[in-house]
DNA sequence: ACTACTGTACTAGATTGATAATACAGTGTT
DNA sequence: AACACTGTATTATCAATCTAGTACAGTAGT
């Protein structure tokens, strides 16, 4: 599945979620695939199912997930893709983050782009696996 | 100076101490430069002073800043940088979370490299302009 | 001395994120 | 019908973050 990092920046919450959204990027998740239900992904990530809960609701307001009451959880038929403007706004605001603390320790361009590489392909990899 | 964003993931305080660093790490804040007061800082940057001057305390612990009590806050004469092994790990954090967040919008390895350069640039131009 | 700045300290509230425990309604299996 | 699962809802509690307001000690200029 994916990792969660407790004391990371971003919230739990949304960790889960972008992990939901690479799993679907790229394939590990199908359409109709179902997801872990709402209990089992908490016991597997060690976080609270109302954590959990609260992500699956987001993601299927999205477009991303649906709900079939009772039964479970699903991915979408055609899982929504972030809006353009909004996936640019994400990416940059990402970019930005990252950049701001490349510089803060000193690192300069190249080697944040190799790291970045570094980290992106790994991250494929790791998912692709299960694909 | 730079810019605080009340609504992104990363906590206020954290925002500040990078942006300090990056200034000092860019040559906009020289070695034994003052850095602007608790209070004046607070009022720029729209936040409480309280958080500035937690970040002035942390920076003076680390090494990075010097007080003068009753007069003001100074770059150390020798600034420390993180430790290597710290730099390392805030650069492959920042990239892992930087990473995530491309792929979970589809992005490419290109597209986010792409975007890295962008902000970096844009963030060096920045402070170089103050230097 | 007075004033106006420095950093520092403290208390108190609001908000957010996360946890914990419980309960309810819908579905499928036995 | 009984049971074991689903998602959903509610309430309470805890910690972290940020804000607000106030106060105090040190320094400099008038």
């Amino acid at each position: 599945m994916f990792d969660i990092n407790p004391s990371a920046a971003s919230p739990i919450w949304l960790q889960i979620e972008e992990g939901i959204r690479r799993m679907i990027s790229l394939g590990a998740l199908k359409p109709a695939d179902p997801v872990p239900s709402v209990r089992d992904l908490a016991r597997t990530l060690r976080v609270n199912p109302n954590t959990v809960a609260r992500v699956y609701q987001r993601l299927t307001e999205a477009g991303v997930l649906v709900v079939r009451r009772g039964e479970g959880t699903y991915v979408a038929d055609v899982p929504q893709q972030p809006k353009k403007s909004e996936k640019h706004e994400k990416l940059r605001d990402g970019a930005t983050a990252y950049a701001g603390t490349a510089l803060a320790v000193g690192a300069g361009v190249d080697e944040a782009a190799a790291e970045l590489e570094r980290s992106y392909d790994r991250l494929s990899r790791e998912l692709r696996r299960k694909a």
